[in-house]
DNA sequence: CCAGTCTCGTAACGAGCGTTACGGTAACAC
DNA sequence: GTGTTACCGTAACGCTCGTTACGAGACTGG
C-alpha cells in the first residue's frame, strides 16, 4: 500500500459517484470519464480499481442493494409492532425526499442497464426476489390468520405500488408530493386492513 | 414523391425499429445503425426521415403512447360497466404476455432515457398525468359517492400498482406470472371495493 | 423524352468511448 | 539512503458513435 490506498473506501467513493452520474446525467452519460470526474480522480484511478467499466456497475449495483437492506433492517428491528414494520419497510421504498428520488433514478437507471447485461439482471432478480419475500414475511407477521394466498396477493400489490410511485415521483416530483404518496400508502394499508 | 415514400409508414417502422432496439439491447445499443439494421435499412434511411437521433427517439415515445391510448380508449368504450372499465383499463397496463411485457421494458428504457432529455421527460409528465387523470375519472364513475381525496388515493394506488407490476414482470417474467398479476390486481379492487 | 426533384445507399468526418501502456512519485523494508 | 513495490495520472490506441456530403437511381411534370 502507498499514497492513500484504501480500497474499500475507494470503492465505494467511486460507486457513489457512479450513483451521482446516473441520477444527473442518465445511463447514456454514464462513462468512466464522467464517473472519475463525479469522483474527483482521473481514469487512471478507476481502472486501476475496477478491471473494467461493467465491474465498476456491477459494484455499485451492489452497494446500492446492501445500503437499502441496511437501511429497512433496521426500520423492522426498531419497529414496536409487525404492523408499524411493515409500513415503516413500504414507506421508505417511496420517493418522499430528495435522497429517496435520486435512489428511485439509479434504481430504474440499473434496470434499464440490465436489458442487455446477464449479471444485472441476474442481480435484480436475486434482489428483488428477496425483497418480495422480506415484505411477504412482513405481512405473514401483521395479518397472521390469512391464507397463504392472500398474503402473496396482498404483498404484491404493496411492493407494486410502491416502487411505482417511487418511480412517477422520481420522474415528476412536483406531480407526486411526499404527502400524496403517504395517504396512498396508508390508505392501502388501510383497504387490505394492515392499519 | 417517388421510390417508396409513404412517409407515415416509413416513420412509424423505424419507431418499431427503435422499440425492438430498445426492448432487446437496451439503452446503451440504441444507436442509429442499430435502429436501421432492425428496420431493414441503412442509415441514410433514418437521416433522411429524422433530422437526427433525438428525434427519432421523440417521434418512437409519442407513437408508443398513442398506440397505448388509443387500446384504452378502445377498452373502455366497450365495456359494460364502470366497474368493468377500471379493470379493464388497468389490466392491460399490467405486463401479462411478451407484447405488453416488452411495451412495459420500451417505456422504462424511455424513462431511464429521459433523465438527460428535457423533452422526454416533459413528454413522459405530459402523458403520464393523462393516463393518472384517466384513472382518477374511472374510479369516480366506479364509486360515485367518494369524496374526492379518496377517489384520488385510490387511483394512485391502483397506476402505481401496476405500473410496479408491469416493471417487476418485464425484469422477471418466471417470478410474476400474469395470474398472480391478476389476481393482485383482483385483491386490491375488492380490497378497495371497486369489484 | 428530358430536366428537375425526391429517395436513400455509401462513405467519410470528427468526437468521444473503453481500454491499455507507461512513467513519475510516494511509501515501505532494510 | 537505497531498492522495491504499489499507486495512479497522462497519453495514446482502436473502435463506434452521430452526423454530413455526395451521388446514383427512381419518379414526375411538361
Amino acid at each position: 500500500m502507498s499514497r492513500t490506498a484504501d480500497r474499500p473506501a475507494q470503492g465505494e467513493a467511486l460507486s457513489r459517484a457512479v450513483w451521482e452520474v446516473l441520477a444527473h446525467q442518465g445511463l447514456e452519460k454514464l462513462t468512466v470519464r464522467a464517473v472519475a470526474a463525479a469522483a474527483g480522480c482521473t481514469t487512471g484511478l478507476v481502472m486501476h480499481r475496477f478491471p473494467n467499466r461493467r465491474a465498476l456497475l456491477l459494484h455499485a449495483r451492489e452497494l446500492l442493494h446492501e445500503k437499502t437492506r441496511q437501511r429497512v433492517e433496521r426500520l423492522e428491528a426498531t419497529a414496536a409492532t409487525p404492523k408499524e414494520a411493515l409500513r415503516a419497510v413500504l414507506r421508505q421504498g417511496l420517493a418522499t425526499d430528495a435522497e429517496t428520488a435520486t435512489e428511485s433514478v439509479v434504481w430504474m437507471g440499473f434496470l434499464a442497464a440490465a436489458v442487455s447485461d446477464d449479471e444485472l439482471i441476474a442481480m435484480h432478480r436475486r434482489n428483488n426476489r428477496s425483497w418480495r419475500e422480506r415484505v411477504e414475511r412482513l405481512v405473514a407477521s401483521a395479518a397472521p390468520g390469512w391464507p397463504q394466498a392472500r398474503t402473496r396477493s396482498v404483498a404484491l400489490a404493496l411492493i407494486t405500488m410502491a416502487e411505482g410511485a417511487a418511480a412517477f415521483a422520481a420522474a415528476d416530483p412536483a406531480g407526486y408530493p411526499a404527502a400524496d404518496q403517504e395517504r396512498m400508502l396508508d390508505t392501502a394499508l388501510e383497504a387490505y386492513g394492515l392499519i
